[in-house]
DNA sequence: GTCTATAAATAGATAGAC
DNA sequence: GTCTATCTATTTATAGAC
């Protein structure tokens, strides 16, 4: 009898009460953060009572922390599904930059939460997740030293790569609801342009820094 | 008599109750989001009562508008001086990554409330500043085209080169918490690399971007 | 597992004295 | 301009019935 906790495992299409109000909380944190978010508004779109997100959760505190870790694991697992499939460095590049997008798109409450998550010094991070998201960043720096290893890559600092991925993947998904308005304040065509354009342009500006020809 | 608002305007050596209000928000606001900051907190941090908060500003999601609109506005204001003293495309784009590096090194609550109101899509920009953050974006798209015209730059999509350069920029300075514990959790320098080296990067990125040597 | 009712604690905002 | 005191609304959380 191991004395470690249960963790929720939510499969897509389970209908369930805790399943449901793990969805709706996702959605309302990532809509207006953990503080902006309300138990309330929670339940009502989970089509629950509110006693039932503290039957399944201990406070809106451990319910937002779950949602925190359960999204990183599933970054990281998808990150290693993909990159297995690549033989090559610019191979796992690529797979690395897909994986990122595919799981935002997958998970729409994935970028913004992150967003917020940064702006709070990961402040609701527990020690199990920040290893999490270490190992993240952790998994790009290994391909990148292995490119070098294999004289495909110069070296270049793996944070730098990082933020060079990571960073416009995810402000393109973020940005969804604020480019139709900045489009409207007329930046043409804001509102109108393709993941697969981005993702496309980010694994070739990520590739070729990796290949010194800058 | 115009009916025209009065606008703040706080100089950074202003030590009336009005600036120490508005930039003791403006930490807590960039440290816990509009929904999580506290008036109670902000007068404690500003040495002021809570009283003197309504006295200088209209309601908490007043003085919170404010600060958007002042830190965008003094992006842009920035970004054209910066530009002004560049002739070439080459150096108007460099310009333009450092105008935002800079800005946010002064205004160290500027990348963490901008990641914030991307996540919220907006929501508490009113129509104004968004036109001044669609005038940031217009301005590189500017630069972008006229780069274009003299042969200097292959045509990319503007937004795709903001991304690559404000995304990376921004993440830097907002992780720069989060990045502390991460190298704890065993990515050994996330917590010390430069902001000039982070630059430099950005500017090469960006540059071979446009020169279409990819 | 699910709901009603309610407790307990804050938070934003204001009245009014100095 | 500044403060004390307070009002009102909201929000997390729980007790307890079904």
């Amino acid at each position: 009898m191991s004395k470690t906790k249960r963790l929720v495992k939510i499969a897509p299409d389970d209908s369930g009460s805790k399943a449901r109000i793990f969805r709706a909380a996702s959605a309302e944190f990532a809509a207006r953060g953990f503080a902006g978010g309300h138990v309330d508004r929670i339940a009502a779109a989970a089509g629950v009572n509110k006693a039932m997100i503290y039957y399944h959760f201990k406070s809106k505190a451990a319910l937002y922390r779950e949602i925190l870790r359960e999204m990183f694991e599933a970054v990281a697992a998808r990150l290693d599904e993909m990159s297995a499939r690549q033989r090559t460095p610019d191979g796992k590049i690529r797979a690395f930059v897909e994986a990122i997008a595919h799981e935002a798109e997958a998970r729409p409450h994935f970028p913004p939460i992150w967003f917020r998550e940064i702006a709070e010094g990961g402040a609701h991070l527990d020690p199990a997740t920040i290893a999490t998201v270490a190992g993240i960043v952790r998994r790009l720096a290994v391909i990148v030293r292995d490119g070098v290893a294999a004289g495909r890559f110069k070296p270049v600092d793996p944070l730098l790569v990082h933020g060079g991925i990571v960073a416009p993947v995810l402000l393109y998904y973020a940005t969804a609801g604020l480019r139709k308005r900045i489009a409207k304040a007329g930046v043409t065509g804001a509102d109108r342009f393709a993941s697969r354009d981005v993702i496309a342009h980010v694994q070739r500006v990520a590739l070729t820094t990796l290949h010194g020809r800058m």
